[in-house]
DNA sequence: AGTAATCGTTACGGATGCGTTTCATTCTCA
DNA sequence: TGAGAATGAAACGCATCCGTAACGATTACT
């Protein structure tokens, strides 16, 4: 259900959709803020600053400036838990929906043309 | 010769590298940068700094920083070409083909995985 | 109740990247 | 040979990111 990328392959799709991202309109976010988006999005709620530190293995302020600056950017929402206000719930939006759908268009296009 | 990939195996295979990209010991560069750092490795050389900065669409200092920080890294080197000594010639190292070699591999071993 | 633990944020200091402008060097060619 | 173009680098100001160490708010424990 899958085939392996060769080696110039897997280099010209990486090429490609960075390409893309610097040329895009869209703001291009760094590694971890990348990792911390996907993550949201793609595993399940809810997910807490404490919670994405320890699964991404950085420190919790990282956490808190990445849901700044993608705040900034309406990629996703904060909210407090008013079950235990001490946490803070990460929240997607629609904005950061489409942001992650244009990205794997990307890859997936690019990957077509192997 | 190449199957189109899922919205849903696009964004995991995107998240699993640059997971691994925040967590290894390498460096993790700026998406301009590995913009640059594969085209010098992927298409042929010689390679200059004007053809490189027209080629990414970048300003000519973007790209003379970043060869500053990968030549740190040892990912590139710069040598003046001797014919015209105005042109700086950017060259290949064997780190950065190791560097490149690992990205590959990553996108190569997730991309299995689907 | 009152102390300790937990959670997210802020503050500080340092490093790095970017865009634009300016500059020194080198070449072109009239 | 001398004016002008071309090339890459440096300078300046700005924004962003990181790691560590505090900090206020909230909850758990005894």
């Amino acid at each position: 259900m899958s085939i392996p990328l060769g080696t110039a392959q897997a280099l010209k799709l990486w090429r490609d959709v960075s390409l893309a991202q610097v040329h895009g309109k869209e703001a291009d976010l760094s590694t971890r803020q990348v990792s911390i988006l996907l993550t949201v999005y793609m595993e399940a709620p809810p997910h807490t600053i404490r919670e994405l530190a320890k699964k991404l293995q950085v420190s919790k302020p990282v956490i808190t400036r990445a849901l700044d600056s993608m705040g900034k950017l309406d990629l996703v929402t904060r909210r407090r838990d008013e079950a235990d206000r001490r946490n803070v719930l990460v929240q997607r939006t629609v904005k950061g929906a489409l942001y992650l759908d244009r990205l794997a268009d990307l890859i997936g296009l690019n990957s077509k043309n192997l």
